[in-house]
DNA sequence: TCCTTATGTACAA
DNA sequence: TGTACCTAAGGAC
């Protein structure tokens, strides 16, 4: 699930169901226990992403709405979030936190952060993540100028958080093939006009995986209708090009879609249709 | 029932 | 580069 969409798809579920209400804090779990005894019947203030961070902001007494006390949230590989309404159900004993009010109910299960935290440290956090493509923040020349000048692989620089942020495995395999970039050109070898491209697909791709909760990366006239195939919808969920179909025939060109261990995460792309 | 895998990151060596 | 961490689903038996 977690890739940047999710994300900001999640702050804004946790503002829709929770934001100006006071809010019933516990850790099932108990890993976040002491911290949601502190949070318990506290207003969450507001909700913020960034990348594939999540924050809560609630209103404590000693944290006015205005410096809220945050609740930072990474889900990592694992983690995952489900909403519900009221009354919540006895929760499973792998929920770390489970906020309730009267009307809704949301578990965090596997974050591989659930922390609380202060507003300077919330600040550190965004300090050293790169721009995000679903922030109206964002400043797409900081990714440029680091990607302008390393010889890392274009593959390796988008999954780096500190040089953009909330891309992860499906979006950088899917945005390489979109563009016909070769994973492994270096990221000083991008054009101007490539990298500009690049982060303008990936804020429309991103937007609308925010819209529909999943990612689909497949042109309208790649679509198995457009191309006259049989319908399919890949394991994740989405329609996309190459991200898990190894050894599959790409829908562009029919080479088999090639696979590889890049920094320990598995890389896709088409060989034929995305050169040096 | 066991094994593998996963849209992630941090830290040790 | 390897390993640890967190959970759940799917497939092989």
């Amino acid at each position: 699930m977690p890739e940047g969409h999710t994300i900001h798809r999640l702050a804004q579920d946790y503002t829709a169901a929770f934001a100006r209400t006071a809010v019933h804090v516990t850790s099932p779990q108990g890993k976040f226990a002491d911290s949601a005894a502190l949070l318990d019947g506290t207003v969450l203030t507001t909700a913020d992403a960034h990348g594939k961070h999540l924050f809560l902001g609630f209103g404590t007494a000693e944290h006015a709405a205005d410096s809220p006390a945050w609740v930072h949230i990474h889900l990592g590989l694992f983690g995952k979030v489900a909403f519900g309404p009221a009354p919540a159900p006895p929760p499973t004993d792998t929920v770390r936190l489970r906020l309730v009010n009267d009307t809704a109910y949301v578990d965090l299960r596997g974050p591989t952060t659930c922390a609380l935290i202060t507003d300077p440290e919330k600040q550190a956090i965004h300090d050293r993540l790169g721009p995000d493509p679903l922030r109206p923040d964002a400043d797409p020349e900081a990714a440029h100028r680091r990607i302008s000048r390393s010889r890392t692989t274009v593959a390796a620089l988008l999954m780096d958080q500190k040089v953009i942020a909330g891309v992860g495995n499906v979006y950088r395999a899917e945005v390489l093939f979109r563009h016909g970039i070769d994973p492994y050109r270096p990221g000083k070898d991008l054009t101007r006009a490539e990298w500009d491209a690049i982060w303008q697909d990936l804020t429309a791709l991103m937007r609308e995986g925010v819209r529909n909760n999943r990612i689909d990366t497949v042109r309208p006239e790649h679509t198995p209708e457009a191309m006259g195939r049989p319908p399919r919808v890949d394991d994740h969920g989405g329609e996309v090009y190459v991200y898990r179909r190894a050894n599959q025939p790409c829908h562009l060109c029919g080479s088999p879609v090639r696979t590889a261990d890049l920094a320990a995460r598995n890389l896709f792309w088409c060989p034929t249709c995305q050169r040096r």
